[in-house]
DNA sequence: ATGAAAGCGCTAACAC
DNA sequence: GTGTTAGCGCTTTCAT
């Protein structure tokens, strides 16, 4: 077909145009199929003329290689699943952009799964998966097809390469793609503490959370690096929702001895503590300092300004899709990647008065 | 297989189990490979205990059916192309999650295209089309591919089901699935205007842009029915960044008659206009009451919340996902589909002092 | 209502 | 380095 993406191509008639096929384009270069084939894989193992009519053919043909043919042949699908516990979270959009265009230029196309929390949705990709649909996934969901969130479960076996992104989901013998939460919390502490407070709170996420155990822990180790109590009063639940946020607010509200500083691990919550906070009459950062933890696009616009922690969600994207790429090319990867993060400083936090 | 996404699932060894096929259903159903895709494509062709036998022995192998065997032999892929311009701009998520439900539902996979602003990518996913590896596609970015975004340049003959979503696509003769943006633009200056401004401004988008060709006559169409005079110094030019907005804070801070009210469209931009006016020590909504378009997801978080037209995201992705999934199974659909948008009144709009 | 058989377009094994 | 050929797993005539 000539008529693909050009401009200006000449098209005879409008006339379905049957799809030009590997046949037609051995023919007008005077090759075989496989010929045609090889150019085009193996490009070595054809005679520089050869590969010189057959690139000539093509490009007089327009012939793109039927996917549907070339995996039922090859047992390739040159397709990776993207499964995402919520596509509408705003926090995966970067990700997403970072793993496509990495997997584009590798020639793989990506298809997304939101699990939606719904368990045959789950089952859906599950078998999808298993069906040889894709090649490989990257799972940003925090746990295998066929398990629980918590690792309860046996999981699916697919027989395919899996890398998991963000969310490092304990148990599963894959390369794990995720920031250092700990060293992030710790330091936003020690960044806190450096400033003169003494009593720092933190709202933390939901309690079975890989990621909020590793933060918490940061936290702790922040404290401890800091000389600086561990208080339980100071840890007020919270599940890295803007709601949880407000309740966390008026948590602290209603107390009579309030902290000087709080660490939200998530801006979400930071940004529904300020508001909650502000709207009692409470001035965020002269009374009280809070600090968020992702860096999602509001958090430099909020007012104040949200100091938290830079999450690189482009290159945590890029970086699951080339190891996976790596994976499917046969090639070994590193069983656990950590990308750095940074501590973004902007008007939420001061010194204590 | 029978370990597909099932708990507990009695795997015999871990040999990389070979996929079942549909002759290994056969055999065990005791019929032939024809009554086993017919049970599954068409059961009413099939006897009751055939279909029975069939599904039965599919329960136990865990059969599916493999996707590049039916494709290559059906000419069908069952996936959806949904091509946007960027998919990092959170503006998009909630409608690709209405767009994934609603094709999954019914049976379709989604392939994600972000452009990217290059041109070889938008080749890319024209000759990726064109292949056939895709049954349809929503086209998010204003223009069909080998196009320009105002229309010029021939497009692409693709051959199958297209439709646009958000930006209508002018020349096209394909479904239209989009917002009233004359309407809600309009609705919006006469409620500033209701509210007694009789000096608002109004901030654009980019000059060539459907989207603010039609909000433009929206806000002019509500000048005239407020009995409002327009005044081209009102005008104030804009890109829908945030940035963009910031600039147009600058603008009406140099001013030495300042409007009682501006219209943004674009809640990015209202919100970088509300930060340069704040900062600069005049009030929103006191001095100045600004207002937004599209409801993004912070809109509700700003301080202060911002007023605005509210985009139901979620029902544009599932509508047009629906109109392509028609027109895919070969019934009629509608030419245009506009969308009701709701006026969200928060605290950043007020009557002048 | 069911089965036999052709064949979708490609790649890989094998022969030369 | 190149051609011939089998066959990936399915759906769909065409018979019966």
């Amino acid at each position: 077909m000539d008529e693909v993406g050009r401009t200006g191509a000449a098209q005879a008639d409008d006339a379905p145009a049957r799809a030009v096929r590997i046949q037609d384009v051995a023919r007008l270069a005077e090759v075989s199929t496989a010929t045609v084939s090889r150019a085009l894989a193996t490009p070595e193992r054809v005679s520089v003329e050869a590969r010189a009519r057959v690139l000539e053919a093509i490009a007089r043909t327009g012939y793109v290689p039927n996917p549907a043919a070339r995996s039922l042949r090859s047992q390739k699908t040159y397709m990776v699943l993207v499964v995402l516990p919520d596509l509408s979270n705003t926090f995966f959009s970067k990700i997403l952009r970072g793993i496509e265009e990495t997997l584009f230029e590798a020639g793989y196309g990506m298809i997304i799964s939101d699990l939606d929390g719904s368990p045959e949705k789950e089952a859906h990709f599950a078998a999808f998966t298993a069906a040889g649909r894709v090649d490989g996934a990257i799972l940003l969901n925090g746990h295998l097809f066929g398990q629980s969130r918590d690792g309860k479960g046996s999981a699916a076996k697919l027989n395919i390469p899996l890398v998991a992104l963000c969310e490092a989901i304990p148990d599963a013998d894959i390369p794990q793609i995720e920031i250092d939460n700990r060293a992030a919390a710790r330091r936003m502490t020690q960044h806190l503490a450096q400033l003169g407070h003494r009593s720092i709170a933190y709202v933390s996420g939901p309690a079975q959370n890989v990621l909020e155990r590793e933060r918490f822990r940061g936290y702790r180790d922040g404290l401890r690096a800091s000389a600086l109590p561990f208080d339980p009063d100071l840890v007020v639940s919270g599940d890295y929702t803007l709601e949880s946020g407000v309740r966390a607010g008026e948590d602290l509200l209603a107390r009579a001895k309030r902290p000087t500083a709080v660490f939200c691990t998530s801006d979400e919550m930071a940004i529904g503590l300020v508001r909650t906070l502000s709207s009692a009459g409470v001035r965020v950062p002269e009374d009280i300092s809070v600090a968020g933890f992702d860096d999602i696009e509001f958090a430099a616009v909020a007012q104040p300004a949200l100091t938290t922690i830079h999450q690189p969600r482009r290159e945590l994207g890029q970086t699951a899709a080339t190891v996976l790429i790596d994976l499917l090319q046969g090639r070994t990867t590193p069983k656990r990647i950590r990308l750095k993060t940074d501590l973004i400083t902007r008007n939420s936090v001061s010194s204590p008065r």
